[in-house]
DNA sequence: CCTTAAAATTATACATTGTGTAATTATATA
DNA sequence: TATATAATTACACAATGTATAATTTTAAGG
């Protein structure tokens, strides 16, 4: 037998075990003010065992959240299918996405800095691993691009890439002043962006 | 007289000086290589005075590529005139600053994994501060809108964030592998999906 | 010129982060 | 049972970034 069984799924428990009791703490006291050596004691695990499972401590809060995202998406690709066009299959994923960000604005932060730094200052070996929501995208992009409402002259990738900048930038303007509007009223505007481009001529 | 003549003359010298000296030693050690008390010694100054300057060490490379960029901007800011419409001016704009990139590429990830970290993790003050590249881009942005090549109910900001970020992934992909394309090849396709969008219909 | 106030630099100590190495424990395989 | 592998652990360490107070430099006023 391979030697990943119970040495395996011994290590994802303690794995799960980790995030979850940091980001307890993360919410509790906040992100900065929670020690890697605090994460440890709660845990019951020595802080080397943190760091061999997470370089880094905003880390934790990106595994957190991709596993958000991964239910997520795995919801809601069945229900690309009630919507007719790419537009509003857009819509309906970018809305599920900014329900979870209001709740939790302050993780939502921590995890767009720490990708980001990572998509552009580290080797590339972080980026390529798609989250939950970027493949929804993706599949949504590719049905678009079948019934020929999306371009096929710029990879996927790309196009995601682009999708995910405009909400991230939406995200973060909210995250600044969370009053000054209502998160979702503005994706129409941004899909519509990104769907007709900086001139807004519409074929 | 205002505290700020003499005194913030010789506090903007040292800055200079910092960052003069911490340039050349990323340049041939390399930035992961190079430490904080490094750079301190060799300027002759205290660790504590290049804190003081530069809350940790990206923002020196930040504080240099600006620099870099106000001066190319500048230049460009004049050419701007020789251009017809907005898409060759855009054009003209991005392919100085790509020069710029393929002979600073290591800087170039630096300060993009900085600027995204702050852009998002950070409290926003950061973000606000426009590069000259951003600057001229919106200079740009503005005059298409008032010759009616670019819609005006989306914020210059976020359509000068999105022509970045475009800017920005080509960039990465071509520090990750730089054989594989040429990096002002590129440009012509991506300022085209950001004038015409994911559908690519132009009116 | 001398004094005082403000600002920058410095010296020092410190908590925290992240890494490297080797010892220890638990699991898989023979 | 014996052995190899993988995870965890203990320990030491360099470097980052912060906090505090002392010291120097400059600005402003009598």
């Amino acid at each position: 037998m391979s030697p990943a069984n119970r040495t395996e799924k011994r290590k994802q428990q303690t794995r799960r075990h980790i995030i979850r009791i940091a980001v307890a703490l993360f919410q509790r006291q906040g992100f900065q003010a929670t020690t890697m050596d605090q994460i440890a004691t709660e845990a019951d695990v020595a802080r080397k065992t943190l760091y061999n499972h997470f370089p880094v401590k905003e880390a934790i809060v990106d595994a957190y959240v991709r596993d958000q995202s991964m239910e997520l998406a795995k919801a809601n690709l069945q229900i690309l299918d009630r919507h007719p066009d790419t537009a509003s299959r857009l819509l309906a994923a970018l809305d599920t996405a900014y329900a979870w960000v209001e709740t939790n604005p302050e993780l939502t932060g921590i995890c767009l800095g720490y990708r980001m730094k990572n998509m552009w200052g580290g080797d590339g070996s972080e980026y390529s691993e798609e989250t939950g929501t970027q493949g929804l995208m993706a599949e949504i992009l590719r049905r678009g691009q079948q019934a020929g409402e999306i371009r096929t002259d710029i990879p996927i990738k790309l196009l995601v890439l682009q999708i995910d900048m405009l909400r991230s930038s939406i995200v973060m303007d909210w995250l600044r002043d969370r009053e000054s509007f209502k998160l979702r009223m503005e994706i129409a505007r941004i899909v519509d962006l990104f769907l007709y481009g900086a001139t807004g001529k519409k074929g």
